[in-house]
DNA sequence: CGGGAGATGGGCT
DNA sequence: GCCCATCTCCCGA
């Protein structure tokens, strides 16, 4: 499958595969993983932007204290608990917006939250949409910065992925992924899972004090 | 550079 | 009324 618009507008590396709703449908620990290294692409008016997802944390429905499905569904999560590969916006400190993708199956409650992508393509609309930041690697690292340098709100939740304005493609050359594991951040409850993926050395992951209290790493 | 305070408003008890 | 999957700025070293 692959979407020669795409390809040509965008020109990332090799051809552009869209990954099928299955991928989103596996469990969430391995979605997390292996959407590292994807290019996440949105539609605007005329052109497309683009960027590697590079960091990315899982949330784990019920089984999980700091999902935010854990309790029970309420307007706010009702997304999550629908079928895998729907984009799940929440709005978080009065200011900011962060973007997940459903996982598994209806009713599991259970999300991937991107935390940081490295532009790709766009760069010039993203630095409009972010006119105080002066380097190329603060644009996008973090879940509130990709939002804000890819115009994401709360129009977007509930919508589905690959289906005209969002699309995630993989490379298909076999591209190894070097990935670190650490804690989620800014958690109080569940802080302690191993539940944060990032792409190792990646200069355009999040800064945090954890990126160096490693807990493993592997390679996919 | 690393750490901390403040901003800010919707969601839920 | 309290909590919050954050960001930015400002401080001190």
């Amino acid at each position: 499958m692959v979407n020669r618009e795409l390809r040509a507008k965008e020109g990332v590396p090799g051809k552009y595969e869209i990954l099928p709703r299955e991928f989103f449908f596996k469990d969430t620990m391995t979605v997390a993983k292996e959407l590292l290294g994807k290019y996440l692409i949105k539609k605007e008016k005329n052109y497309y932007i683009s960027g590697r997802i590079v960091e990315t944390e899982a949330y784990l429905g019920d089984n999980d204290p700091a999902c935010h499905a854990y309790r029970s569904i309420t307007p706010r999560n009702s997304v999550m608990f629908e079928d895998g590969g729907k984009i799940y916006v929440y709005f978080i400190y009065g200011n900011y917006y962060c973007f997940n993708i459903v996982t598994e199956r209806k009713g599991s409650g259970s999300a991937v939250l991107i935390r940081a992508v490295e532009p790709y393509s766009g760069l010039n609309y993203m630095k409009k949409r972010r006119p105080e930041v002066r380097s190329v690697y603060d644009l996008t690292n973090g879940p509130a910065k990709f939002c804000l340098a890819f115009g994401i709100d709360r129009r977007y939740n509930g919508m589905k992925l690959n289906n005209g304005n969002f699309f995630i493609v993989k490379n298909p050359s076999a591209e190894r992924i070097n990935i670190v594991i650490t804690r989620r951040i800014g958690l109080k409850e569940g802080a302690d899972y191993p539940y944060r993926f990032f792409i190792k050395n990646n200069p355009f992951v999040s800064n945090h004090r954890l990126n160096k209290e490693i807990i493993s790493e592997i390679i996919v």
